[in-house]
DNA sequence: ATTAACTGATACTAAATTGGTATCAGAAAT
DNA sequence: ATTTCTGATACCAATTTAGTATCAGTTAAT
């Protein structure tokens, strides 16, 4: 049961990265090697993070991006939406008919819950909380 | 961000159906039936089930399947955990070794943290639990 | 004006996963 | 002997995932 993908994944990290850096523009050739991120995989995440309106970039020579609100607005349920879809209602809620099938429906009935409680989680960690708990971690080690 | 694939579902309900049944062996052709379950996709989680001890087999005519241990003793944290592997540790806790890249591990520690819950709430959820509200669904329904 | 460093858009690919089908062998009840 | 069942396993198409490649256009610096 694997929670989060790869574009998930670099896409958040790609996002601390960001928020991490006061200054202006950084390009996707920097957030690529810093974090490791095949760079075209990368290019492609960061465009649709603008479409998203979580980036914006400014193009040509000297041009980047930049997180385009606080890293403390961001928060993880986005960008798990962004790339892996909302967390699924049930079918049978989402046509608003009862449920052909009862067993299935009480089953998706605690699913729900359960993701509902997920979705709750993950709007609680935004990218400024993992950032200070990196930089909680790096003071740790001097 | 789908929580449940097809086998996990069908196997759900699959128990369901079992664990509403006193009586002796069902076969999955029957299950099949009640709960519109590709019989031969059916079967293969049927195998699964039975590899993993959620559920015994009587083989020939007459025979088939019933569950192995009580309704509120299965969780459905097992039957996920058969069909789609644990809830994913995070590999550098699993490396136990320093996380190459610290900003994924901060991540990772929080995605834990929720993983830890989501399981938490799935080992409560039971065949037995789900049965009782399906009957106490059907009870209001008249 | 040219060039280098960028993003925008989009097409392509290999490999893995998912959901489902089919087949053959063997066991038990009639 | 025949029918009804499971055991085991091989196969398949469609989709998803992760990653690559290309070309066009923009901006800054020389």
């Amino acid at each position: 049961m694997k929670v989060l993908n790869k574009e998930t994944d670099y896409a958040v990290r790609a996002l601390i990265s960001l928020g991490m850096k006061s200054d202006g523009w950084v390009s996707a050739k920097v957030i690529s090697g810093e974090q490791a991120i095949p760079y075209q995989f990368l290019r492609r995440i960061l465009q649709e993070l603008i479409r998203n309106g979580l980036v914006e970039s400014k193009e040509g020579a000297g041009g980047g991006v930049r997180l385009a609100k606080e890293p403390g607005l961001i928060a993880v349920a986005e960008v798990i939406e962004i790339f892996q879809g909302k967390v699924q209602l049930s079918e049978c809620m989402f046509r608003k008919q009862l449920c052909s099938n009862r067993a299935n429906c009480v089953l998706r009935h605690e699913i729900m819950r359960i993701e509902k409680m997920v979705n709750q989680e993950f709007s609680e960690v935004t990218i400024g909380k993992l950032i200070a708990d990196l930089k909680a971690v790096e003071a740790m080690k001097g």
